[in-house]
DNA sequence: TATTGTTATACTCTATAACTATA
DNA sequence: TATAGTTATAGAGTATAACAATA
């Protein structure tokens, strides 16, 4: 294949796959929306937080929360003014840095958190219940392929524009 | 297995495959909504509108688009609004039914949507590039057996709660 | 009565940038 | 000067519901 060629090379299954992908991320988390919405009242992204929140109980600081939700601060500064006026999370002092607040679950915040990820991931098992586990398994190293390819690509850019 | 044990088993590797499906989708859904607004000042789904439009081009009817683009009527308005005003895509009148309009591409958002979508094909192309031709058959298929599988169970729910 | 499309409204999420307080 | 977090703002996208015209 020339170069001219490979310029022009057909990029076409590519599309399709990421159409296809789009579809099936779509589907899938429009109806987690709305369940969350309609079962706990609440929104996909508080969800993320919480569930980031979970995972450290000593809590994480503003920018790591932005940074693992991929958010800008400000929005973090936002839901998590919400959250916090609902009583599921707390905003906690760090020692030796008194710019620096930690966020974590309260126990509130904790059990109600545990009801929404048991439902959540049932709701999930549903979506995802017409893959084998071989096939989950297939799926799931594939992704992590592409994921750092992704990955590395995106770091690429920001060096090129820095 | 019993009930009991069957009820409350492990979903931890979809949760997981989840999560990770998200995650790419994500990455690359930011790249390519930042540069459609860099390169070509439009949006994400301003483009889909028009991808859609340009499969089709005798047009579209204002509902089917609402149905393939998956939001609701007042959302297709606005968009086609905008579209229409910057002089991308026209509104013709459906003979048989004085209702109904048609929307389609004009022949300058036709040239406009070219450019983007070879763009936007490149971009994609650069995203998956880590996967081999094989790979991207695999996800491409398993991908389309999940999404038969949601659009069954979309459809079950629908007609659970009509 | 039902359907097509529009309008009006309200809410969430988002990024950007200016700001305060600490380091 | 740089960093942590907040505030203010503006814009996009979304759903819902009321509405007009037509079927």
């Amino acid at each position: 294949m020339d170069l001219e060629a490979r310029l022009h090379a057909d990029h076409g299954e590519e599309l399709r796959l990421w159409l296809r992908m789009l579809t099936c991320t779509q589907l899938i988390e429009q109806r987690v929306r709305s369940r969350l919405r309609e079962q706990f009242e609440t929104t996909l992204p508080r969800f993320d937080l919480m569930a980031q929140l979970e995972r450290v109980p000593q809590g994480l600081k503003m920018n790591e929360l932005s940074r693992r939700l991929m958010v800008t601060g400000g929005n973090v500064t936002g839901i998590t003014d919400q959250l916090e006026a609902e009583g599921m999370v707390q905003r906690v002092p760090v020692q030796g840095d008194r710019r620096a607040l930690l966020i974590r679950l309260t126990s509130t915040g904790r059990k109600a958190f545990a009801e929404m990820a048991h439902q959540h991931e049932v709701w999930i098992a549903e979506a995802l219940g017409g893959l084998s586990p071989r096939e989950v398994d297939t799926l799931y190293t594939l992704l992590g392929k592409l994921k750092q390819h992704v990955a590395r690509v995106q770091n690429e850019s920001i060096g090129e524009s820095a």
